[in-house]
DNA sequence: ATCCAGGCTACAA
DNA sequence: TTGTAGCATGGA
């Protein structure tokens, strides 16, 4: 038995308002993008690899892996393309700061990451820098994720699921090289496969209980489950502060973003984050 | 060599 | 309650 549809492996898809997709993929929200050779971005959604590139305002995805995963829904929801991001850019425009770090980095989207996925590398990310979480990723994908095949024979890795880390030992982690991030890893892994933890159960959560519920894993405090909580549940109004975005509050909102902001204040904390690494000098002292 | 990185835990005081 | 040393690893 054949099916008769057989999903197409090039789509194109109409984007409105900017995309950035360097922008999107190395501004510190998903360590599993690369740049090809050829300037388009590899990677690996789900268990579905696909090459991304942009022309003019439309959005190609082609199709790298073997199986039948429709790419147009894949890849609509997970670049975020339905939400209106000239919309939430209008809601930065009251203050300096935040408008020119959407002049710069207003390219970004949120991405509509797995949740396990985003919880575990942020688990991972933490008093890290960004090209180590990217290489701690692969390794943990590469040890323990599926492996796909790809049309030129190439093999990519799922992200590894919580039910296959709770089974690892810390010594078996070994190779990964997580130091003293393996344990915070399996203690989440072993939370949510045991169903201690509901993953499904925090999108239905008011942020701050979903926090509370995220920070009984050892190894995750606020700024870990902000991040989780932004980049794999897509809630919007969670302000991770990390050093760099330490910095520029103190410097330049003390009192926190401005009312309107705080809403989406996730999207623009992530302007900023990548305006500020590109300009560190604008947060030096006076 | 020392410092730092999308921080948190454990323990002081 | 608030403050901070220590933590694994590797690049700058």
């Amino acid at each position: 038995m054949s099916t008769l549809v057989t999903a197409s492996d090039i789509v194109s898809l109409p984007v409105s308002g900017p995309l950035s997709l360097e922008d999107t993929f190395f501004c510190g929200q998903s360590f599993r993008w690369c740049r090809q050779p050829d300037g388009r971005y590899a990677g690996i959604i789900g268990s579905t690899v696909v090459s991304l590139w942009m022309e003019g305002s439309t959005l190609y995805a082609e199709r790298l892996s073997l199986d039948e995963q429709p790419l147009d829904t894949l890849c609509d929801d997970y670049l975020d393309l339905h939400t209106d991001y000239e919309g939430l850019h209008a809601l930065c425009q009251c203050d300096e700061l935040l408008r020119r770090s959407v002049d710069f980095a207003g390219g970004i989207r949120i991405l509509r990451q797995q949740p396990w996925e985003a919880l575990c590398t942020f688990i991972l990310s933490q008093n890290n820098n960004i090209k180590r979480i990217t290489g701690l990723v692969e390794r943990l994908c590469e040890n323990f994720g599926e492996p796909v095949s790809c049309k030129d024979g190439s093999i990519w890795y799922t992200f590894p699921t919580a039910q296959r880390l709770a089974e690892l030992t810390p010594e078996q982690l070994a190779p990964v090289r997580c130091g003293f991030r393996a344990k915070y890893v399996l203690d989440a892994a072993q939370k949510v496969a045991s169903g201690e933890i509901s993953l499904q159960a925090i999108y239905h959560l008011p942020t701050p209980e979903a926090m509370e519920t995220l920070m009984q894993i050892q190894g995750v405090g606020p700024k870990v489950a902000q991040c989780a909580l932004l980049f794999g549940w897509y809630k919007l109004d969670c302000l991770p502060r990390d050093v760099w975005i330490g910095r520029a509050m103190d410097r330049f909102f003390p009192d926190g973003f401005p009312a309107q902001v705080l809403p989406i204040a996730g999207v623009a904390q992530q302007y900023l984050f990548h305006y500020v690494r590109a300009h560190p000098e604008i947060c030096d002292k006076k």
